[in-house]
Order: structure tokens, then C-alpha cells, then sequence
DNA sequence: CGGGGTGGCATAACGGCGTTACATCTATAA
DNA sequence: TTATAGATGTAACGCCGTTATGCCACCCCG
């Protein structure tokens, strides 16, 4: 795979129908079949183009599938962003990481294709990978708020953030990969209860950090 | 792709040396190139036999998968059940989780398979998906014990132990997944780091919850 | 008005993938 | 010795991402 002719973020032409309808079908396809049925043949056929129209506006699948990881990115930040502050800085760091969990299962296909690498090539461009991290600077801006409140002894910003993020990531992946839950899955509301129980412990430690 | 005609757990015929052959190719070929290069043309050229091999012996490419992931599994269980217990439950725990994420950074390849979904259309079967239990096993079977001495007061071993397992399976997960390390996990032992306050925070977090 | 260049697009192909139908070859059982 | 079952090689099928080639509509400049 090549990468992306086109600046993925150039969408400003509104009458190249071409590129939306594309794009518009891609997304269609992830919703509605998966990422397994997300090839270039098919989006074209979808899009009511050749193959090529795929090379023509995103350079191949790989531009495809940024503007895809754009989108997602996008719609995720956002959804993060509408988290309302709570109290404590503390507060809207757990109202993030329940809103985080919520847009996951609500877009749990996008949230394959973002975090979990469900389409199997793809390497996302820098262009995507520095996108992607408006959602972490949402949350790094909480920390940082709730240590200098004196909420959180740890002197870096940045490793609390991770392992807050790795602690939510973590759980939202195992809950989405346990697809048709067996066993441990089929228990009513078990993954909730371990989000929760997780993070509240989380929380207690990071307050006792300074005790 | 089509379930195995061999059952992977038979390896007990040491005359038939194409079976081993073609596994030992596999393992060698993802560890030496990278799940991108796993095909089954690729792994029977290197075996010495035609592509016909892999399916006599492994029932196609997921059988294949199958039997790798049955050897990761192994190997990671005999990894943490390695991890010497400590005085306390909760400590084992910890030694658990820590050398959790020593055999991940040590078996990338292997855990990016087992864990990360790296082998595209790959679904495991039931079979290994069993096996794989088995680590899960030795983390909660150090829950209960803790839950029993009073330490931990949460009611169910399982969220507690899925709330342990995701947070370490998260940040290993975004630690292997950062492969150049740029920004953020260029920094000394960020990731390192991170591990060590959000453990920390977790047990912190489960010991205070019964104050 | 007219010609030339450019850009969007379709056709058809290439090489690689997982998989399989068919023929062959070998080794054991009768 | 012959028959039968299983392992294997060859060559193909239908997918995939990608691209070389050429067509054609449009716009700019004479």
C-alpha cells in the first residue's frame, strides 16, 4: 500500500460528489458488514465508481481507511469533549472515562477500526496519528487540572494519563473482543461492574498516592 | 477460511516430521518477519513441502494459527505460573501482572497474535480459546486467595480479576503498539513507568475499598 | 470558434492471497 | 501381488490491492 495523494483533510470541494459518495459507502460497509467486507471492490460498486475512484481521491485503501480514522477520531473527540465537568477535576477525569467506554460500545466498529487494528494492513498516516491524540490531550488536560488541585501526587502528568487510558482501553478492548460472551461475558452487566470496579479502585489509589 | 481437520492438541506421532516442519517454519517466520509474512505459500516453501502440507495437517491457515496460539498460550501460562509467589496474594498478583508484561515485550510477535488480533481474518476456535483460560486461571485463583485473607473486599474473584487483566492487557497493548516510539514513549522508561503507577494505584484502590 | 491539455474515470490486467479439484505416488493390508 | 488409503504436487479458481493504458468531457488560450 501506497500513501494518500490527497490531503485527507481537504474535503472543502463540495462538488466532487465522487470522493463523499466513496467515503459515505465505506462507512455504510463498516457499519453494516464489518471491516472484513471492507475492499476496495466492494466500496467502489457501493459508491457507484470503478476501483479507481478509490485511487484517484484517497491514493488507495490506505487513504481510505485515514479518512475513515479521521472521522472516527473526530466523532470520539467530541463525544469525549461533551463529558460536562463535574466538581472535581478528578470528577470529569471518571465522566471522560465512562464516556470513553459509552462511544466505544456505541461505535464499536469504528472503535475496532481506531484502536484495535481491525483493518489488517493499514499503518495510519502521522497526519492521523497526531488527530488521534486531541483525544488524549482531553484527558491529559484533566490530570494536569487535578494535580495542581493536589488531587493526584504523581509528578508526571503524562504517565498518569497512560495508565488511565491503558486501564479504560484495556477493559473496552477485552469487552468488545469477547463478541458472543461465553462464560465469564454471559454474566449480566460483568464487564460494567469490572469498569467499575477498576476505575473507582484507580481513583482510590491515585488519591492515596500521597498519604 | 475453514475449521481444522486435525485436532491441534495431537502432536504425539513424532514420525511425521512435515507437521512439525511446517509449525516450526510458521513460528520462524513470525518471529524472523512479522505476521505480515505468515502466508501458507511462504511457510510451506520454507518447510520444504507444497501448500498442500498445511492443509493435510492443519486444515488450512487457521489451523495453522490455531496451533501457534496453542504454543504461545503455553508458554505465557508457564511464564506466570513462574512468577513465585509472595508473601501475600496481593503481591503475587503483582509479580503476576508484572511478569505478564515481561513475556509480552519479550514474545511480541506471539502476543500481538494471541492478544492483539494481528493475524487478519483469524477467528480461534473454541479449542484454543480454552487453553487460553488458563492463564486467566492463575490470575484469579490469587484473587480468591486474597479475597479470602480480607484483602480484597469486592465480592466477585471474576471482576476483580478482569478489572487486573484489563488494565494490564491495556497498556501493554498501547505499549507494543507504539512501535517507533515517538513523543510521549520516547521518553525513558515512560511505559515502564506508567505500569508501575497504575498497578500501584490498583492496588492501592482495591486494598482502601473496605475502610 | 477551435484545438490542445488536463483530470476524472473505466477496462483489463498483474501478482499475491487462501483454498481446492485432480492426478500421482507410496506404503501398508489382504 | 494386488488393492486401498493417505500424503503430496500441479494447476487452477476466485478473491484481494494495485496499476498501465486509454477514453472522454471539460477548460484555457489562440
Amino acid at each position: 500500500m501506497s500513501s494518500a495523494k490527497k490531503d485527507v483533510t481537504s474535503a472543502s470541494d463540495t462538488r466532487t460528489d465522487t470522493r463523499t459518495d466513496i467515503l459515505a459507502a465505506a462507512l455504510a460497509i463498516l457499519q453494516e458488514e464489518g471491516h472484513s467486507s471492507l475492499t476496495v471492490r466492494r466500496v467502489a460498486a457501493r459508491a457507484g465508481c470503478s476501483t479507481i475512484g478509490v485511487y484517484t481521491w484517497f491514493g488507495g485503501k490506505d487513504g481510505l481507511v485515514d479518512a475513515i480514522l479521521l472521522d472516527g477520531f473526530q466523532r470520539f473527540a467530541d463525544a469525549l469533549a461533551q463529558a460536562r465537568p463535574r466538581k472535581s477535576p478528578l470528577g470529569t477525569l471518571l465522566g471522560q472515562a465512562v464516556a470513553y467506554r459509552r462511544w466505544a460500545l456505541d461505535n464499536r466498529t469504528s472503535y475496532e477500526v481506531m484502536f484495535m487494528g481491525a483493518v489488517p494492513g493499514h499503518v495510519p498516516s502521522d497526519q492521523i496519528q497526531v488527530v488521534g491524540l486531541i483525544a488524549y490531550e482531553l484527558l491529559r488536560k484533566e490530570v494536569v487540572a487535578a494535580r495542581e488541585r493536589g488531587v493526584i501526587h504523581e509528578d508526571d502528568a503524562d504517565v498518569v494519563a497512560m495508565a488511565m487510558w491503558g486501564l479504560v482501553h484495556g477493559l473496552v478492548s477485552l469487552e468488545i473482543a469477547s463478541a458472543e460472551p461465553k462464560g465469564l461475558a454471559a454474566r449480566k452487566s460483568f464487564h460494567q461492574r469490572s469498569f467499575d470496579v477498576a476505575l473507582a479502585a484507580l481513583e482510590q489509589g491515585l488519591l492515596a498516592k500521597g498519604r
